[in-house]
DNA sequence: CGGGGGATTACCT
DNA sequence: GGTAATCCCCCGA
């Protein structure tokens, strides 16, 4: 509900920033898995041609419209999934993109979700650099996929919990892995942190 | 209804 | 640095 609140207030790429610092809680049975927010792209809805929503409301995309607050997940390249916050008012098709957690809690079950995906897993270090700095990568650790497309992220056992509203420092970059709008400064990070996909 | 592409990652050269 | 993996979705016909 806070955090409903919180974005819904903020334009998107306020949110992305906003967001930064912030909890992210995974529940699953016992196990707590938490992260802090390091990186973050903000997707600006039917104004931004980078954006899922560029076109208008799909089945894939329709909880991009939905209320703020909520997961938007989808998957690419047939085998990863991406966690997105949904921002904005509904109706609007707007979302930050969490790209990179740093792992605070659970860090060795992060390994074990991660090491499932691995083919050859001798070969790949799965240091705490390396669990979850990456939007797909994150999605592994945290065991986030489509059954969470939608999900309300005031309530377990996906979670957003507010850490700190000490704004950290923040760097702005373009976003990462897109064609189109390459140009817009809509990805944030937080400076220093050792935890991004990349600086 | 078929084809192309994707907000990525790991592994090999 | 190049590329396979792998499938859902959307578009155009």
């Amino acid at each position: 509900m806070l955090f409903a609140k919180e974005i819904q207030n903020l334009e998107t790429a306020q949110a992305a920033k906003f967001l930064l610092g912030q909890k992210l809680v995974r529940q699953i049975g016992k196990q707590l898995l938490v992260g802090k927010i390091v990186e973050t792209e903000a997707y600006l809805g039917q104004k931004d041609i980078a954006s899922h929503s560029y076109n208008g409301e799909t089945p894939r995309n329709s909880v991009m419209f939905g209320p703020p607050g909520h997961a938007y997940v989808y998957s690419t390249y047939g085998m990863h999934y991406c966690f997105n916050v949904v921002t904005s008012s509904a109706g609007n098709g707007e979302a930050v993109l969490i790209r990179a957690v740093e792992p605070l809690e659970g860090m060795e079950i992060m390994r074990q979700n991660r090491q499932l995906f691995l083919k050859s897993p001798s070969r790949t270090v799965l240091d705490a650099h390396n669990l979850s700095s990456g939007p797909a990568k994150l999605c592994q650790a945290l065991r986030i996929d489509k059954s969470l497309n939608g999900h309300n992220l005031a309530n377990p056992p996906l979670r957003l919990e507010l850490a700190s509203k000490l704004a950290p420092k923040i760097v702005t970059t373009t976003r990462i892995g897109i064609t189109q709008n390459r140009e817009l400064p809509l990805r944030f990070y937080i400076k220093d942190s050792d935890y991004v996909s990349r600086k």
